[in-house]
DNA sequence: ATAGGGGCCGTACCATGGTACGGAGTCAAG
DNA sequence: CTTGACTCCGTACCATGGTACGGCCCCTAT
């Protein structure tokens, strides 16, 4: 199965101009042209797949590219300790959320139990 | 309690820039010089927090100078919307890092079940 | 054969959230 | 009365992650 990019930046929900962004920063490979055009495949569609998950779970692009440089190499050292490093910042970041999340909903129980004055918005974040 | 912009800056963990950023963003007022310098106080202190935590919460500058307006007026119905669009965005997000935590958690266990061949990053991933 | 719709490529531009720089003023201590 | 530490202000620059533009080529359908 083969298609040109704007077929592989669909199948993964992004623009063209995107695809092409992550072939310069070197993040996706681009194919030799076969009859003017670039053809790409199921690796490539599953490449990009990854990089937008692993954009999901926080890492940056240059990051990511570490990351495909490892699963290409053998380095699995270094890849558990990206991961590992990324697990600790995720925590964290779940975390804040979490109490944010929670500040969030105080306030807009707050908000609801009275409807005159202002609604208490920085209290709501003070805890 | 008076503090000088440095002071202000450093209750809250930001350079000095960053104030004077938010203060060109409307964000922190910026009170008249009293003997040529400008001097801040405990409110300045606690907005310059809420900014921070909104932004942990993951408000952007321009929502949290949505959400400090409504505070000092009385929308009370616009800060409900805000929050509760905040609160799903937050869910979905919480969801998403908890789900990239999982597949980079399977990654680590993968790679250190065996210790040759590239490690499954992007398999890790693919779920 | 010609008009559209892709694709290809380089280069420019954008938003967000800052950070840095340089000149000028002010204040306190030595 | 100078040095140092700080402030103030404007303007410039930065990184990240894209998005847009314009010129050119090629393929296919009308």
């Amino acid at each position: 199965m083969s298609m040109m990019i704007s077929a592989l930046a669909r199948s993964a929900g992004v623009n063209v101009e995107t695809v092409r962004y992550y072939q310069r920063r070197g993040l996706l490979d681009t194919p030799e042209r076969g009859e003017g055009v670039r053809r790409y495949g199921e690796a490539d569609a599953r490449r990009l797949g990854f990089i937008r998950s692993a954009q999901g779970a926080g890492f940056t692009l240059e990051q990511i590219g570490e990351l495909l440089q490892l699963d290409a190499g053998q380095d699995r050292g270094r890849a558990r300790e990206l991961a590992a490093e990324r697990i600790a910042a995720l925590d964290l970041k779940i975390a804040e959320m979490q109490a944010a999340r929670g500040a969030l909903e105080r306030l807009a129980r707050a908000c609801h139990a009275s409807d005159e004055g202002p609604c208490p918005i920085i209290a709501a974040f003070e805890g």
